[in-house]
DNA sequence: GTACCTTTGAAGCGC
DNA sequence: GCGCTTCAAAGGTAC
């Protein structure tokens, strides 16, 4: 798998420069500073779509290697379909299987469309922006490239053609599950979605309730007769269509056709900032959404089609009349609640945490049979965290696409106006108070990180930060407990448990070490990313070792480096006595060690004790319920 | 019916 | 600039 970094595994598992991730300067910042990975970020980048397959494949893999343990002992029949996702020495993987049925799937329904490689998802965020460098290097294939005019008439002139429009037609043939809905979580199986296959089936969930036949070249409204345009062809796939509007769409290729009659949103170029680099806006030429194209009033893009952001307009939003001085007060707020009624409520566009867990969703509830969204969003946590930099990076790449789509389409949109229409029902706020009412953070609901504890409610204990060193020595608190948030050593050293292995043999989605987490390292700054990196040993299952506090806590004590990889590789091992270390069977976590935060492994997994003895070995679906 | 839980990241706001 | 807060998704849960 080609690495950024030179192969360099410990630094693959650096959760430090995965969270180097969050901002894209800091990510190519990162990238650079690494010695070791000497290409510039174009070709770091280019790399991500050339080498995306191969990521995928390495990340599909480590995520079939990170399947949770509470698939593990759930059942006879999870045990079963664990059994056949363990792949063999070497034969055929499932995800060979998996990737050739994909692509026998892709040449059936596109003509080798999604041959190379095999991302149904993939040209929605790659697709306008056809200057990238990523795609410029010839990796995209001709008959991608038609796929693409098709999807995007716009970036290129011959769009249009009949060609293309039989090719659409073509490609909106039977689609393979994860094109239709990555609403149905159990259909698809994982490894056929790509990261931006959640782009895709957005719309499809509001467009069409099934494939439309392949011989319909453009849907007609069943209550008005016009003509669909073809989906999802020319609809941003990620965002869905709300119920009931697609009939308001004009033309089939409206959005290309300047519409007349609309009010747009201004343009208020104040607010609308570029924070991208030049090279990386979408070309306006290519985009679907020309700049002169900015989406008309209530939730409407020019194509007619309101933009998925877009929800009901029950929230309101920030109103953007100037005659505002009327001083009727009640006038003014029943012409504000008006206003708030037919505006929309434009959401944000989702991060690349967000598309990941859209993604990835149907999978964790597939494999472990979760339900709740908390839990699995704990497990995506971990998971992402667990993501490779490269895979990590598609998904930031996507989200910073969606953010520059959606502020083409919004221009004069805000995040300030979704604070706004909360207030309505300042729940979150209610939130907060609730918690500072409590007077200690720690006094508030803090579930257990591990899952499978009980929420620590163990006051008598001072183990957090505040506790420990007290106000007067806040420079020795973990980041997090500066910030008033979980407390790292309180969820890594006592109050939590040292994550282990996953029941087949990994880690469970607990990201590799970072190494500049030194042992006994004082809490600095950088806490944070210990902070994240610490987390996904919170995130253990209620199975046997975490029931053995006392393995737990040796493991925990021990500080030992990781095992060597012939251990790690020791899936059997690993379900029941894997070395408790924290968070990766990553090989190159190898050189990684115990976080700060663990440089008090007295104390370690004291909370173990308000586990029942007799706690039945039980997979993580099952532990949010069984708590309670 | 509504808020909460849980996650990460982006963005706004206050100091 | 830093820290805090809110919101984005999701669906079960609690009130």
């Amino acid at each position: 798998m080609p690495q950024l970094n030179g192969g360099g595994g410990d630094d693959l598992g650096a959760n430090d420069e995965m969270i180097s991730f969050k901002d894209e300067g800091e990510q190519e910042e990162k990238i650079s500073e690494n010695s070791s990975a000497e290409r510039d970020l174009a070709d770091v980048k280019s790399s991500l779509v050339n080498e995306s397959e191969t990521n995928q494949n390495s990340s599909s893999d480590s995520e079939l290697t990170v399947l949770p343990l509470c698939c593990v002992q759930r059942s006879a029949v999870s045990l079963h379909l664990k059994a056949e996702r363990r792949p063999p020495p070497r034969a055929e993987t499932f995800r060979d299987k998996t990737r050739e049925s994909l692509e026998e799937a892709a040449k059936r329904q596109d003509g080798g469309l999604f041959k190379s490689p095999p991302y149904p998802g993939y040209p929605f965020i790659m697709i306008p922006d056809l200057t990238s460098p990523y795609l410029s290097n010839g990796s995209l294939s001709p008959t991608a490239r038609t796929y693409l005019q098709m999807k995007w008439p716009l970036l290129d002139v011959q769009a249009g053609s009949l060609q293309s429009r039989q090719a659409l037609k073509d490609a909106r043939s039977p689609s393979p599950a994860h094109i239709v809905s990555n609403k149905v979580p159990v259909v698809q199986h994982p490894h056929h979605v790509h990261p931006l296959t959640p782009l895709i089936t957005y719309s499809n969930e509001h467009f069409t309730p099934g494939n439309p036949p392949p011989h319909l070249q453009t849907d007609v409204d069943p209550k008005t007769g016009i003509p669909r345009p073809p989906h999802p062809s020319d609809i941003s796939p990620y965002y869905p269509l709300s119920p009931g509007t697609v009939g308001q769409i004009p033309h089939p290729l409206g959005w290309l056709v300047p519409q007349q009659g609309q009010p747009v949103y201004p343009i208020t170029t104040g607010g609308f900032r570029h924070p991208y680099p030049t090279a990386l806006t979408v070309n306006a030429s290519m985009s679907r959404f020309p700049p002169h194209m900015v989406p008309p009033h209530h939730s409407l893009h020019t194509t007619g089609i309101p933009h998925p952001a877009i929800v009901t307009p029950n929230v309101k939003q920030e109103s953007s009349h100037s005659d505002i001085s009327t001083l009727n007060s009640s006038k003014h707020q029943d012409q504000k609640k008006e206003d708030e009624k037919k505006k929309p409520h434009i959401k944000k566009p989702l991060n690349a945490f967000m598309l990941y867990m859209k993604e990835m969703r149907a999978k964790v509830v597939a494999e472990c049979t979760l339900k709740e969204s908390a839990a699995i969003n704990q497990i995506l946590g971990r998971r992402w965290h667990a993501l490779s930099r490269e895979e990590q990076a598609k998904y930031y790449e996507l989200a910073r696409k969606e953010r520059q789509l959606h502020m083409q389409l919004y221009p004069g949109w805000s995040a300030r106006d979704n604070y706004a229409a909360n207030q309505q029902g300042k729940k979150k706020k209610r939130k907060r108070e609730k918690q500072q009412a409590d007077g200690n953070e720690h006094r508030e609901y803090f579930p257990n990180p591990c899952l499978s504890l009980p929420p620590i409610t163990d006051l008598s204990a001072p183990k957090k930060c505040r506790a420990r060193f007290g106000l007067d020595q806040q420079n020795n608190w973990c980041g997090p407990c500066r910030r008033k948030k979980k407390c790292i050593r309180y969820i890594q050293g006592e109050g939590s448990c040292v994550s282990p292995p996953s029941s087949d043999g990994s880690l469970l989605e607990s990201p590799p070490s970072s190494p500049s987490m030194v042992p006994n390292s004082p809490p600095s700054k950088e806490s944070k990313p210990q902070t994240e990196q610490m987390q996904p040993l919170s995130l253990t299952m209620k199975s046997g070792p975490l029931v053995s506090s006392s393995h737990h806590q040796h493991h925990h004590l021990s500080m030992a480096p990781p095992p060597p990889l012939a251990l790690l590789d020791n899936s059997g091992a690993g379900k029941t006595h894997g070395p408790a270390h924290n968070g990766s069977l990553d090989p190159s976590d190898v050189s990684s060690s115990r976080p700060s935060g663990s440089a008090q492994p007295a104390s370690a997994c004291n909370s173990h004790s308000l586990l029942p003895s007799s706690a039945p070995t039980q997979p993580l679906s099952l532990v949010t319920k069984s708590i309670d």
